[in-house]
DNA sequence: AACAAAAAAAAA
């Protein structure tokens, strides 16, 4: 096939890439580069039919199949977007930027009509691409809604699909297009590509099929990725200005390909042969002798019986290898449905960190059919990289010495910018071209925070290419009970857009309500009808009589049969599956042990809490204490602290991640889990108080003997709890402690309905009452079995049912309809940042806001819910600089410069000091705190991505800072402290 | 006077 343009065509003037010849300094006598659009455009179409053929995999292929016919349109439908992406570059408002580029081409027959670079920004070409696609295909015979559809992927390329404004105000600047030289150049290109590119049958594909947003979706998501790799001039070199470039697109893409050095996708092999034993054993290598558990063999059957992609959620406590369970269904769900690799998304960084080293080990003993010993796995959270694992790791699949390219994908990739971007501004622009997170999602294999699943239903520039990632992995969610409203509603939207993308979803949880094992499943299924074809012959919608005129069909025709109900059940470790719109339940009967907790009030004045204390722990033993907030923990702390007779730690969030750390640790040195042979007695844990806030609620696997707690939702109690006689200890525990018993705070029944208002601002009132009703009845009587009771009263704390006593009922009604309204309206702000659903609109056209904007759209949604507190890095101020809090350095004091960038080992060392700042204090203080902030602005390190945008916040020597009004104070044992003088002093 | 915990943030 010909593929160097006829020197006559006056397209291969236009230009599509233009480094600055700045860009090119340190002696670079080449002089200055370009490189001709058709050249990108073939390079592009290349790149994009490689990702298609090896790296997508045939799940999501399958997805695009369902609307063009079957897997070859499919790719070549996406290879035609490619080579058709930048066509908006062949306009004068494009090409106009570059006076040196824009003369040739005026040279070379292109009138410009005075059209400059300043007209660039009215006519993006993405947007000028939308445009001229969609009437290209219109005058090939396609319809405006089949046009529309394909087109957007172009106005698209850029990670923001245009919005219909923008495509009225392009079509009244007909001048930014250019007259007739430039329709006609870009007909010839055309051409050529279709020719070049052996497109002809795919035009045909898209000028006849509509393609569903789904589709939108991942075409884009692809034609992005290939823009990307196409851009790299490393890998796609330029020519010198004005030369053609005479390598065929076949031989360049090869050579890039080669060069980009992709791991093979991860092919699972099929492992129907194996029981769900045999393949524990062979999994993880620590299990050799391990039977598998009824919840993994429960999880291993599910997943068997699965007959097309669907939801698994899995109920049980921790413990009990869901892990395992988890990652044993995981594998065979990618083996049948074609998926490529694993997402494992968890509630926190820690969390994450935590996983991501198991996930590594499972990962050396799982089979790969691709023959490939190296695996693409990337660790993906904000502060990943002081992950100390990552260093030791990456170079354990790598087949050969780690290059700058293998540091990108293969082997393990971390979620940051490279080191050492070099002084060099080409390397530094060839190097970013796939910097950080966007590259994160061509892994195979992910281990993230929730989050990067939540962004996948936010709306926000490259939304697509999150969507891609996912679309090829099997998605395992951990501890989806500790989603609040906010991210529920992200979660439940991404849910249904996995479940479109034919993505099978694994959740894990602990105790369910009904009411949210129900969502889950009703949004996998809204996702699944979505994709259903269209019945052959659409039914006409009678109108219905007094509906408006103009009232629109709907997008396609939708099974409108009612939504599977999960069954309603106490059984417990609970799995509930949805696989072809039929939901299911099985109960594995676990024998775990039981606790049993004996359950009483504490009324609140903390000499009662000192006199509990007192002869409880008179033979030693250990008591957690938590708290519902900061401040009464604080206070506890601090009147436990002036008694002896013990020790007392305190734990909550507002550490400095250095401390956080070290406290997390000390704390599971000292209450973790007992030696493999047998408890022992600990002296550490004699005659030991924590006093703590909601940060013992979750992930730390720690055991007292003793627990008192403010009063909190049922399923928190229940949490809390399970840190009570949690490890075998038998009789080290002393003697009066050896009967579970747990101390309920912040409450007096006696006094009526009423909450402590701090727990009531946390959780809101209506939960807080149901659990006082549901624990009263177990007061002084019958002692709560764990996990055996957990599903019934976290079933009746969320259902209708009436409590006893009836006097409270009154005001528990009027806090119900209180607290509704506010979860309504969070969840009404949260789905205002969500892309639309699946199967609800036509095309991508306006799902994002407004562009132009773009980094207010990247900041201004988010998948948490904003409490206006923000992260600051705690430094002190000395004499002669700053320098780390001074209770962290070992050895020689360390200065840190502030006209320079920091090493890297400084930077981590820095980064460790981030704290978080109550929202109080940006809600009332605004103004002055960020003036006084603002103060410690260093340009210089702002090239370290770890410190970049970040906050200083400076002490004193003495641990104490003013910010205007507002004292800050910092240290080890309290954290960070922060009053309001006016407020004091009075 | 507030009031938990939790996370994130660079193009072709
Ligand atoms: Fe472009
Ligand atoms: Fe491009």
């Amino acid at each position: 096939m010909r593929h160097t343009p006829h020197p006559a065509s006056p397209f291969q003037h236009a230009w599509a890439k233009a480094p600055y010849s700045d860009d090119s300094i340190e002696g670079d006598l080449e002089g200055p580069q370009w490189l001709p659009l058709h050249v990108h455009l073939t390079d592009t179409a290349e790149i994009a039919g490689r990702l298609c053929r090896e790296w997508l995999g045939p799940g999501p292929l399958d997805v695009i199949a369902q609307d063009v016919g079957g897997p070859t349109e499919a790719g070549e439908i996406v290879r035609l977007a490619a080579a058709v992406h930048d066509l908006g570059k062949l306009t004068p408002a494009f090409a106009a930027q570059v006076d040196d580029l824009r003369n040739h081409m005026h040279a070379n027959g292109f009138p410009f009509n005075g059209i400059t670079a300043a007209h660039s920004r009215e006519l993006p070409h993405g947007l000028a691409g939308h445009v001229l696609i969609h009437r290209f295909l219109v005058e090939a015979g396609a319809n405006d809604e089949i046009a529309t559809a394909f087109a957007v992927i172009i106005g698209g390329h850029h990670g923001v699909p245009p919005t219909s404004a923008q495509l009225l105000q392009a079509h009244h600047r007909p001048d930014l297009f250019g007259p007739k030289e430039w329709a006609d150049a870009r007909h010839q290109l055309l051409d050529y590509l279709l020719t070049t590119a052996n497109l002809r049958d795919a035009l045909r594909v898209a000028t006849t099929k509509k393609l569903s947003d789904a589709a939108q979706v991942l075409i884009t998501g692809l034609v992005i990725m290939a823009d990307w790799i196409a851009s790299s001039a490393d890998h796609f070199p330029l020519a010198p200005r004005f030369n053609p470039v005479k390598t065929s697109p076949h031989e360049r893409a090869e050579a890039a390909w080669q060069k980009l050095a992709l791991p093979r996708r991860w092919q699972p092999a099929p492992v129907e042969n194996l029981d769900a034993t045999e393949l524990l054993r062979s999994r993880f290598t620590g299990l050799q002798h391990v039977t598998a558990n009824p919840v993994q063999e429960l999880a291993v059957e599910a997943a068997r019986n699965m007959p097309e992609p669907g939801l698994l959620i899995v109920e049980a406590v921790m413990g009990v290898g869901k892990t395992e369970a988890s990652l044993l269904a995981a594998e065979i769900l990618a083996a049948k449905f074609g998926m490529s690799g694993i997402f494992y998304g968890l509630p926190t960084r820690a969390t994450a960190d935590a996983m991501f080293v198991r996930i590594t080990r499972w990962l050396e003993q799982v089979p790969d059919r691709s023959g490939s010993s190296v695996k693409s796995l990337v660790l993906r959270h904000g502060t990943a990289a002081l992950n100390p694992d990552l260093e030791t790791i990456p170079r354990q699949w790598a087949d050969h010495p780690p290059t700058f390219d293998d540091a990108q994908f293969s082997g393990v990739g971390i979620d940051e910018n490279v080191d050492d971007l070099s002084s060099r501004a080409i390397q530094a622009v060839v190097h970013s071209w796939t910097s950080a997170h966007k590259r994160a999602s061509l892994a195979d294999f992910t281990i993230a925070t929730v989050d990067h699943q939540l962004m996948a239903a936010l709306a926000a520039r490259h939304f697509v290419l999150r969507q891609l990632g996912l679309s090829r992995q099997v998605v395992v969610l951990d501890e989806v009970h500790a989603a609040d409203t906010w991210m529920r509603t992200f979660l439940l939207r991404a849910l249904e857009w996995l479940a479109r993308l034919r993505v099978p979803v694994i959740a894990l949880s602990a105790t369910l309500a009904p009411e949210l094992r129900r969502e889950l499943v009703q949004a996998y299924e809204r996702g699944r009808r979505a994709g259903l074809p269209p019945p052959a012959v659409p039914k006409v919608q009678p109108r219905p009589a007094g509906r408006l005129k103009h009232s629109k069909p709907p997008i396609h025709q939708v099974d409108d049969t009612p939504l599977p109900e999960p069954l309603v059940t106490d059984d417990y470790p609970l799995l509930t599956t949805l696989a072809a719109g039929q939901s299911g339940h099985r109960s594995a009967t676990i024998s775990t042990s039981t606790v049993e907790v004996r359950v009483d009030w504490l009324l609140d004045p903390v000499e009662h809490l000192l006199n509990l204390l007192k002869n409880e722990l008179a033979d030693g033993g250990c008591a957690l204490v938590v708290c519902n907030t900061v401040k009464r923990a604080v206070e506890r702390y601090q009147a436990l602290t002036g008694t002896s007779g013990w020790t007392v730690t305190l734990a909550h969030s507002r550490f400095i991640a250095a401390d956080r750390m070290r406290n997390d640790a000390e704390l599971r040195a000292d209450f973790g889990p007992p030696d493999a042979d047998g408890p022992a007695p600990n002296p550490a844990r004699d005659r030991r108080v924590v006093v703590a806030t909601q940060v013992a609620e979750q992930s730390l696997d720690v055991d007292f003997d003793l627990l008192i707690t403010d009063l909190a939702p049922i399923d928190l109690i229940l949490q809390r709890m399970g840190r009570l006689h949690r490890h075998p200890r038998g009789d080290t525990r002393p003697t009066r402690l050896r009967t579970p018993r747990c101390l309920i705070t912040g409450f007096d029944p006696a006094a009526g309905p009423i909450v402590d208002p701090g727990g009531k601002h946390v959780y809101g009132e209506h939960p807080l009452l149901r659990a006082a009703c549901l624990l009263t009845e177990h007061v002084g009587g019958k002692a709560i079995r764990l996990p055996g009771d957990v599903p019934t009263l976290v079933r009746r704390a969320y259902a209708d049912e009436p409590l006893r006593p009836d006097e409270w009922q009154q005001t528990m009604d009027d806090a119900a309809v209180r607290d509704n309204e506010a979860r309504l309206k969070v969840s009404r702000n949260a789905a205002s940042g969500t892309i639309q659903s699946p199967g609800a609109t036509r095309s991508l056209l306006s799902w994002l806001p407004t562009p132009g904007a773009k980094t207010e759209i990247d900041a201004a949604r988010q998948v948490r819910q904003d409490d206006g507190g923000f992260e600051v890095l705690l430094l002190e101020q000395a004499e002669d600089g700053l320098r780390l809090p001074h209770h962290l350095e070992t050895g020689a004091p360390m200065r840190i410069p502030t006209d320079c960038r920091p090493d890297r080992v400084a930077a981590k060392e820095i980064a460790r000091c981030a704290v978080r700042v109550p929202g109080w204090v940006s809600e009332r203080h605004l103004t002055e705190v960020i003036a006084a902030l603002n103060e410690n602005y260093y340009p210089a390190w702002q090239k370290e991505p770890l410190l970049a945008g970040q906050w200083i916040l400076l002490l004193g020597p003495d641990g104490t800072a003013q910010l205007g009004s507002l004292r800050f104070s910092y240290s080890p044992t309290t954290g960070l402290e922060v009053s309001d003088g006016r407020i004091t002093e009075r």
